[in-house]
DNA sequence: CCTTCTCGTGAACCACGGTTCACATTATTA
DNA sequence: TAATAATGTGAACCGTGGTTCACGAGAAGG
């Protein structure tokens, strides 16, 4: 019984210290609350985990896992540039808006000065999306569908950089904000926003034909 | 000549805590340290600000001051848009080996919980900028040349999306690595990204003739 | 030269939060 | 049921770092 009550008990752990450190950034974030919202003592964390690094790192990696998941996704699609294009920023804001803390754990371990593992882990996952878009954009270009003169690598960089923006648009706080200033009116449409990313992002990489 | 050394001494104190907070990270930067490397003792610190969050404030404040200013000559050029989206894109360049603390300071209060006030100083050049852009972009589209079907604020929001990862990648160790991962061979060659860059945003946003 | 006032100093204070550990509680086994 | 092991508890410990303040050094004025 009581191996059953941990099992479930972990997850709620993980999801409860995603949550604080989601929302409080780690150096805020502390272990004896996370402790008491997940309904346990602070000693049961520590038999778990060694230090707040080591759980730190635990709830990334929980998070991280379902990113990279739904990056597979993307390959086994079997659909034009453009219809693919569209899905994957469709896909951005639906994960978006089902982990929330995943996206918001990511951003943190953005800022500087973090542990050697927790950014081993992060550039893990990225180097699997980089990977990703660096062969699709080379296979755009062989298939002469890429726009002239443009490097794939470039082209991946570029892609990247938008889908992260759109994601921190929605996930953080401050980049919400700051959609706010720039959209003004547009501001709640997402279906206008996805349309208009799609109609740049076509623009900036597939050729025209 | 005790005002002249406050005058020089204010100066290195704004420096020395701008990097510190750049390094560090609002949290693990400290108070102790900043005093220590300027050259002065925690109290003097005190004396000038009521504490570490006002005195945060008054780096930040100091660092954005600069990013302000640049954006002014953004709206003095006369050239045409293709030369001007070249231009502004050396200027990021420009401005992040001269002012990397700025913009690291700037990538910090992005993440979570953070003050109001920071919040506020972070919106208000937000909006310069939001402004510049949106009033850029709708001339544009006045001109008709724009791209067809592209909202001025959706354009703005995009343009402005891409020079900030730029800024990131070149300042924040975070996205530093990402680019490399991205770029591979052409990490380090400046002039091609930026042509790449160049070729994708025009063809994002500019009506082709 | 003495007094007074300003300014700088850094040791001391204090709160906070990560971590530990002696103890309580519960499960397991004899 | 009693003994023993496994597990959970949270008060106490301790280091860190923001903040204060009693004191000393030096300038200004008489």
């Amino acid at each position: 019984m009581l191996q059953k009550l941990k099992e479930e008990k972990l997850r709620e752990i993980l999801e409860k210290g995603s949550k604080e450190f989601a929302e409080k950034g780690f150096e805020r974030a502390s272990m004896k609350n996370i402790a008491k919202s997940a309904g346990i003592s602070v000693g049961v964390l520590y038999k778990y985990y060694e230090n707040k690094d080591d759980f730190f790192n635990a709830c990334l990696e929980d998070s991280l896992k379902v990113l990279s998941e739904k990056m597979e996704e993307f390959i086994s699609w079997e659909i034009t540039p453009r219809e693919r294009i569209e899905r994957l920023l469709h896909l951005v804001l639906e994960f978006s808006r089902e982990n929330p803390d995943a996206v918001r754990m990511y951003h943190e371990i953005t800022s500087s000065s973090f542990t050697e593992k927790a950014r081993k882990l992060a550039t893990h996952i990225e180097s699997i999306s980089a990977k990703t878009y660096r062969d699709y954009m080379a296979a755009l270009k062989e298939a002469n569908l890429l726009k002239e003169d443009i490097i794939p690598e470039a082209a991946a960089f570029f892609f990247d950089n938008c889908l992260m923006m759109l994601q921190f648009s929605y996930n953080v706080d401050y980049f919400d904000e700051r959609k706010k200033l720039y959209l003004g009116s547009v501001y709640d449409n997402d279906d206008v926003l996805i349309k208009q990313m799609m109609l740049m992002l076509d623009g900036a990489l597939l050729r025209r034909d």
